[in-house]
DNA sequence: TTCCAGGCGTATC
DNA sequence: GATACGCATGGA
């Protein structure tokens, strides 16, 4: 990874790094677009970007914040041109690299992305960001399990989470009573740790892949939602193939983008 | 008005 | 284990 620092503002040579399509494809919803690019935050942490050309601008940030934790977050020492030459042997795949080759896994909170995924189900995108910025307003930040933890769904009810609300609460009930430990999380067998997360009500298996994937960096989770069922039918219908299973997460986010978008301009 | 959105809990077979 | 249905909310 290639990345100089120059009046306070870090900048980042890479190939496979586009803003839009990794800041609002999905995966995270506290980023939005400005004039001269995109701001948000990675739990409570606020970051400014901007790009030009290959360049990533981080900007009101320092040389000691990049290396400690945005480098991490953005992934940025993993290389997405090995990985996308590797899914380039399977022709669909092929296609949604070629449509959108800038996008990254964001390496996220694990509580942030718990959050994040319930209210997401029977969702959609806009209205989680909704929902979540109306979370953080109300706490003057995202809010840790603690705060959460001894509230009622009524209580929640300015965030217009709707049925979700007692999802949150039960997540948040769980994780500070230890019942749920993210580094078990972690560092289980990926199918134990699905079930451990779905004893969370209003996580099934979709959600605890989301959280698994976006939330601990597990890049064999594969969440399927409506827009992979419809990949999967079409494209691969004997199954996703084995030889990709170790990144299939990070395939699985080239393959929703592209199903998603793709066509919108043709 | 009806349908849908990065699903899940519950009831029923 | 599979399938059907309701669920809060707001935009199209």
């Amino acid at each position: 990874m290639e990345y100089n620092a120059k009046k306070g503002n870090i900048h980042v040579f890479s190939p496979d790094f586009r803003l839009s399509e990794t800041l609002d494809c999905g995966q995270a919803f506290r980023w939005e677009e400005t004039d001269k690019g995109y701001k948000g935050y990675a739990l409570d942490r606020y970051l400014e970007l901007s790009e030009k050309g290959d360049e990533i601008i981080l900007h009101n940030t320092s040389e000691e914040e990049f290396l400690s934790f945005w480098k991490n977050y953005f992934d940025l020492d993993t290389d997405y041109t090995k990985l996308k030459s590797l899914y380039s042997s399977d022709e669909t795949l092929k296609n949604a690299c070629n449509f959108a080759g800038g996008i990254r896994l964001l390496r996220q909170d694990f509580w942030e992305a718990l959050v994040s995924f319930i209210i997401s189900q029977n969702n959609n995108i806009p209205r989680i960001k909704k929902i979540i910025s109306s979370l953080c307003e109300m706490y003057g930040g995202f809010p840790d399990a603690k705060k959460l933890c001894s509230l009622s769904p009524e209580d929640l009810s300015p965030i217009r989470a709707g049925f979700r609300a007692k999802y949150i609460i039960d997540a948040a009930k769980k994780v500070t009573e230890g019942e749920i430990d993210e580094s078990d999380v972690r560092t289980l067998p990926l199918d134990q740790a699905r079930k451990k997360l779905m004893t969370i009500k209003g996580v099934g298996p979709k959600v605890a892949d989301c959280v698994l994937l976006y939330g601990c960096y597990r890049t064999d989770a594969f969440p399927v939602d409506v827009w992979i069922k419809r990949v999967m039918a079409d494209y691969y219908p004997d199954g996703f193939p084995s030889e990709f299973s170790e990144t299939a997460g990070i395939a699985q986010q080239y393959l929703f983008h592209y199903i998603r978008n793709s066509g919108k301009n043709s």
